[in-house]
DNA sequence: TTGTGTTTTACGACCTCC
DNA sequence: GGAGGTCGTAAAACACAA
């Protein structure tokens, strides 16, 4: 779903939430609106046990959604590392970078649950998504402008659908395996930056 | 409007691993 | 015991039909 069938079928060049006029494209998120770390207490009530109704959720940003799809399409499962320089850009908590990423994964699966067949992990809604997600970023940076094929090729962790730390806890009983995944992951990552980087500038250079 | 269905944040319970 | 995973769920935010 990814956000794909809030609306009308018709596909919208970019995701469908970039267009809901209640969420204000920033380029920097508004902290004052923003329950971060330390706003998690404000959740709480007197008894430490609910949360306030004014601050039950935020909506976050465009252009903190962009950078934490961005993050998801290069790899499912977010490293330490590039959870606190996310959490750091995108000034939100790294619990709430956590929390993106553990709603964003169940929202793969309910679709792959929907999709008829759910021996392929999410293929067809990694690249999708990952084709609106680069649509949008060419809507905000607009210098720069890739083909879907070319998207397609420069994003090996969609293409070769690579779960990266771990498919499932339960079947992860080997947790060095993980962190050779996890450096693996980081290794696409940069591959994957250096390649959107160069073809940044092959879009800018034939213009 | 408003009623309804869906999506998005956020949490608790429980599990596994180190 | 702490960190992080899934699963289920609450409630706000939103879309859309009537």
């Amino acid at each position: 779903m990814s956000n794909n069938n809030r609306t009308s079928p018709s596909k919208p060049p970019y995701f469908d939430w970039m267009k809901k006029p209640a969420y204000p494209a920033q380029p920097q998120p508004d902290l004052s609106s923003s329950p971060n770390l330390e706003d998690l207490s404000d959740l709480l009530d007197a008894s430490g046990k609910t949360r306030t109704k004014d601050k039950y959720r935020v909506v976050y940003t465009d252009f903190q959604r962009l950078e934490l799809e961005k993050e998801y399409c290069t790899s499912r499962y977010i490293t330490i590392r590039r959870k606190s320089e996310l959490a750091q850009t995108l000034s939100l908590s790294e619990r709430q970078v956590k929390i993106w990423f553990q709603n964003r994964r169940a929202k793969e699966r309910k679709q792959n649950k929907k999709g008829s067949d759910p021996n392929v992990m999410g293929v067809g809604v990694q690249h999708a998504d990952y084709s609106q997600l680069l649509d949008a970023k060419a809507k905000l940076e607009p210098g720069l402008h890739l083909s879907h094929s070319l998207a397609h090729s420069m994003n090996p962790m969609a293409a070769m659908n690579i779960p990266a730390m771990r498919l499932h806890p339960h079947l992860a009983a080997h947790s060095h395996s993980l962190v050779a995944a996890a450096a693996h992951t980081h290794q696409l990552q940069q591959q994957h930056s250096a390649q959107m980087s160069a073809a940044a500038a092959v879009g800018t250079l034939s213009m």
